[in-house]
DNA sequence: GACAAAGGGGAGCAGCTGTTCCGGTGTGGG
DNA sequence: CCCACACCGGAACAGCTGCTCCCCTTTGTC
């Protein structure tokens, strides 16, 4: 993916790769898939043809910046999550941070969104991240911290959900207090109705 | 606008009209506003001019029939909302009753969560919706079943993320399950951090 | 029944999108 | 230093969109 081994690429095709990316990157997570690709390439200093040597399609772009993204999301999350005191505060600090992480790169917030539901390959990239969200549910649930019945897809859920919010430019304290209301239905209250 | 009474229009104007609203109505409560105006023109068997004569623009033709959902729904919810035995309960099931509506009316859905945070005309539509929203949520206070600092907009913005849900077409049953979520949430559970 | 004028139809325009094609250019091995 | 070939740029294509234009038809009045 970043370089092959057989072919050794010419050095102005390297850079070039680079710039791509470079620009996608920056483009893609401040306004999502949306952009268009002659931009990309116009900010790269790069012409339509390049750009397509490099990439089948825009898709497989997008598709690879997507993976690097919730790769360091979920070494990120993985790290902060591990120092803490309780199960319950590793999942809440969690869901937290997915917000602003899907607030700083748009197109891992539509992903994440489209991944909730969708059964397509997209989930390539969710796979990184759903294991992590099982294991603090189950954490958080051996800690008997979490309502019963509460499950791994429904914490994706609440995030594609609250995701809305940010895609929406809604200020961040109105997030913040639907994010408050979200955590406080997750956790257990015991005495609610079923 | 459903009638002129200065200049009475021809038998054929107004059947046309009304068939290009019924066409527009099934086609944008199906699928949003991303539905084709040619399509539209079709479905009302007639031609892209007689649609542009009528209504100014596309989004003339949306605001005309998002002003009768919104004005339906709010009707029937209040109407639904009226004989409950608490002001809870009235609350959850207005909130319960959103969902359904936005599943069956794309275009609302679209709509209320563009009118979540936007400030633009839109909220025309909004505005028929938000003193009924007000009004719940200022009963349930009074009665302590909601979280204290809870506001109308709070429940808006809520009933736009859990639309998010909707529209990606997450099975009802995973819709149900966080609207469960949330709605404890909201409840008041007094010994909850701050 | 004739004749303005209101109304209708749909091809066509302008603008956007992702993608392809191909003549020219720069690189780096010999 | 030279030349083949990987590589580059961007014009052009195809397909979609909302919308307009203009010639023809229908309506209802006198």
């Amino acid at each position: 993916m970043t370089q092959q081994l057989g072919t050794p690429r010419r050095r102005d095709a390297l850079s070039n790769r680079a710039a791509i990316l470079r620009a996608a990157a920056a483009a893609f997570s401040e306004r999502g898939r949306a952009v268009d690709v002659r931009e990309i390439a116009r900010c790269a200093g790069v012409g339509m043809g390049t750009l397509y040597r490099h990439f089948p399609s825009k898709d497989a772009l997008i598709e690879t910046l997507l993976a690097e993204s919730y790769a360091r999301w979920v070494e990120q999350a993985r790290r902060s999550t591990r120092d803490r005191t309780s199960a319950w505060e590793a999942l809440e600090s969690f869901i937290t941070d997915a917000l602003t992480f899907q607030r700083r790169d748009r197109a891992v917030l539509e992903n994440l969104a489209a991944a909730t539901t969708d059964a397509a390959g997209l989930s390539v990239c969710r796979r990184l991240l759903r294991p992590l969200v099982e294991e603090l549910v189950a954490a958080a649930h051996a800690e008997r911290a979490l309502r019963p019945g509460v499950r791994a897809d429904d914490v994706l859920a609440v995030l594609a959900a609250l995701g809305r919010l940010v895609e929406l430019d809604a200020p961040a304290d109105a997030v913040h207090r639907c994010l408050r209301i979200v955590l406080s239905g997750l956790r257990n209250g015991d005495g609610l109705e079923p």
